[in-house]
RNA sequence: GCCGCCUUAGCUCAGUCGGUAGAGCGAUUCACUCGUAAUGAAUAGGUCGUCGGUUCGAUUCCGACAGGCGGCUCCA
């Protein structure tokens, strides 16, 4: 019988696929066997080069340190981790000298040879090892969770190491001397050799990791390296990373004088400058206007409110873990310190949907009304751990662009698909064009209601989202516990996902709130509440657009839109009179007089990433014209006045984006 | 919240093996008035994150706290 490596002679075939599943080229295979090769460079390929490579890094590990104890060493996107059990945290030095340690062993060209193993010959070698022989031990319990489809991502990575069926160690082979160098309980595949990592690795980074993810257990260290079939898609991988460094919303913000966290107010508290808050405006006032074109009615509700509203709401129930402790207030005592009047405790609000339901009882409700859109872009504030808080992604104070329509049993489909078309035509209006939806459904272990309902609600989402004709990519147990949901993920411009807007159903607030309309028949009726975010966080969306422009906004969204580089100081005044009929059009235009040279004044613009700057000097003043110069340098000089002004406008009102030159 | 690392001028960062600090950019002033990414000069600016400990002496060593970064957990 034949095995890979006579079939595939072709170097970059590193593994197959036998009857579906992943085997080691050293495999046997018969002619009934259904055999495809697979590619270092495929997806199946990567992550195996990739699970090696993180082998490679715990044989280095433990080659330096015998004491280290192993976790699970699974692929991720665009890398591994290894998670080891040491006494002294890893520091950046000792990843060098790992580094030079797995360069050793990859060099060497050490083979993987797989060995099945019975479970007490398993638990007798790795006896030293206490992490592997937890994994031993519930090798039953993870093949059958896998079963049911509700299976979490840890015991996924488990998996990599005991799977289900017959538990196999790899030993790592000498090729000279055949001696067993270095053993690992794992699943496989692996690459044939070590050789065939290459020189296409790195280690990134060290964190603790709790193991296997629950914070009940004791932290490991983990080790994160990338890997790639070679050192030009290593280069190209940091590059990658070296490209969103530089995008990162928070050193942008500091650059270009956006928003900044200072320490005396807290946390995840951001104030936004006059150059963010400019963005922030046009951010807002363009979604209002769609949102007042298509049927939503602005509210407004206060910042916080007393316990029994979150009581009736149940977030204290659910969240109270994430919310600001009260304010306790209104409390009178005697002299001897008794309480003479009981007091009240306030919440700054976390959620603005319980104060809108208020809204709509407010008085009775009628058919006729539904669907009742209410909209509000409502601060909230929530206490978030400190370890989570990250730039303007992150925060203790966001204000959601939050919006509730009240409908029919009958209108939720209908609605539903509205708010679909509403949520993505306005994204594009935003400059985003690469979305794809997600559909979270029940977490069996926290949710409300009758299953009957969340069934049917889950369809009916479901049906919603093929019918957009966009990808729909399922993400089981990801529901809050109110009710599924569907959500725009949208590509950036260098192929990020982000979560943006949420189309969310609940049957529960109504219950609690109830809340009631009159239907036709005169019959009281319970409608059906979508909470709806089309930003998802105001903040959060600022520093997404940030990133995907790099700082570089399309004209209507960037915080100056034009600036006036005159060639000396004498020519300043004419450019004052451009942009004083700009200004007339409600367009950001600044002329520099400070008494830098004017290539300083250019230099300056640029790195502002203004998109225009007009230049004027004695040939512009004396015809009438300013020269454009773009954000990517390039020119057009003698545009008459009027010429230039209308354009600009244009670029603002059709929301384009000026990176350079127009052709006409 | 947990683990690790970090915190020196507005920003980016040097530096002091314990004897209270320096550069570039930025800011201000003066000169220069110039056609597409940095004109020159001068000046100002820091109780070295905060509090406590060790010490004759702490920005430096130790501890606590605050803030930041990278992860983990969490994210209505």
């Amino acid at each position: 019988m034949p095995d890979g490596f006579e079939l595939f002679p072709d170097r970059s075939v590193v593994a197959m696929r036998v009857n579906g599943e992943l085997k080691d080229l050293a495999t046997t295979v018969t002619t009934d066997d259904d055999v495809v090769p697979v590619a270092i460079d495929s997806p199946d390929g990567l992550n195996i080069l990739r699970h090696s490579t993180a082998h490679v890094l715990a044989q280095a590990v433990q080659s330096i340190n015998p004491e280290a104890k192993l976790g699970i060493g699974p692929p991720v996107t665009d890398g591994f981790y290894y998670d080891f059990d040491v006494v002294e945290p890893f520091t950046p030095d000792d990843l060098k000298a790992l580094q030079k340690a797995m360069d050793r062993i990859v060099r060497q060209g050490q083979r993987f040879v797989r060995r099945v193993v019975t479970d007490e010959e398993a638990r007798t070698e790795l006896a030293d090892e206490p992490y592997k022989l937890e994994l031993i031990g519930l090798k039953g319990g993870s093949a059958s969770a896998a079963n049911d489809g509700q299976h979490s991502l840890g015991q996924d990575n488990e998996n990599v190491e005991v799977g289900g069926g017959e538990l196999t160690i790899y030993d790592n082979v000498d090729p000279k001397t055949g001696e067993v160098l270095w053993k690992d309980l794992c699943r496989g595949p692996h690459l044939p050799s070590t050789r065939l990592i290459g020189n296409g690795f790195a280690l990134t980074r060290v964190a603790a990791a709790y193991w296997r993810g629950s914070e009940k257990n004791p932290q490991l260290q983990r080790i994160y390296g990338t890997a790639w079939p070679t050192k030009d898609e290593l280069r190209a991988y940091q590059e990658r990373m070296a490209e969103a460094a530089r995008r990162d919303h928070r050193k942008l913000g500091a650059e270009l004088d956006l928003f900044s966290f200072p320490d005396e107010i807290g946390s995840g508290l951001a104030v936004f400058h006059p150059k963010g808050g400019i963005v922030r405006f046009e951010i807002e006032d363009y979604l209002r206007r769609q949102l007042l074109k298509n049927g939503y009615e602005l509210v407004n509700t206060p910042h916080i409110t007393k316990a029994h509203l979150y009581e009736i709401s149940k977030h204290l129930e659910w969240y109270a873990d994430g919310m600001f402790p009260p304010m306790h207030v209104d409390e009178e005592t005697d002299a001897d310190g008794n309480v003479v009047k009981q007091g009240q405790d306030y919440y700054l609000k976390p959620m603005n949907c319980p104060m809108h339901n208020l809204i709509f009882r407010a008085r009775g409700r009628s058919y006729r009304e539904l669907p009742l859109r209410l909209a509000e872009f409502g601060t909230v504030y929530r206490y978030e751990k400190s370890g989570t808080l990250s730039g303007l992604t992150r925060v203790r104070g966001l204000t959601q662009d939050d919006a509730h329509a009240y409908v029919t049993p009958e209108q939720v489909k209908a609605e539903i698909a509205t708010q679909l078309e509403l949520v993505l035509e306005t994204l594009r209006g935003y400059g985003l064009n690469d979305f794809y939806l997600e559909l979270s459904t029940k977490d069996p272990d926290k949710y409300v209601g009758d299953d009957d309902v969340w069934d049917d609600a889950t369809e009916t989402l479901r049906e919603v989202a093929l019918e957009s004709g966009l990808e729909l990519v399922d993400d089981p147990g990801g529901a809050a516990f109110y009710g599924p949901k569907i959500s725009v993920q949208a590509r950036d411009a260098i192929g990020r996902t982000w979560q943006l807007s949420t189309v969310q159903l609940d049957f529960f607030e109504p219950e609690l709130f109830e809340l009631e309309y009159t239907a036709a028949d005169g019959s009281r009726k319970r409608p059906v509440m979508i909470h709806r975010a089309l930003l998802g966080s105001i903040e959060r969306f600022f520093a997404i657009l940030l990133e995907h422009y790099a700082g570089a906004f399309p004209v209507w969204l960037a915080p100056v839109q034009v600036i006036g580089v005159p060639v000396a100081d004498d020519f300043a005044p004419y450019l004052e009179e451009v942009a004083r009929r700009l200004r007339e059009h409600d367009v950001r235009v600044e002329v520099d007089r400070s008494d830098d040279r004017m290539q300083k004044k250019i230099r300056n613009a640029t790195k502002q990433k203004v998109p225009f700057q007009l230049i004027a000097g004695e040939q512009d003043r004396a015809g009438g014209t300013v020269s454009f110069r773009f954000r990517d340098g390039s020119q057009l000089n003698g545009v008459p006045i009027d010429q230039a002004i209308e354009r600009i406008l244009r670029s603002i009102k059709d929301h384009e984006q000026v990176v350079t030159a127009w052709s006409a």
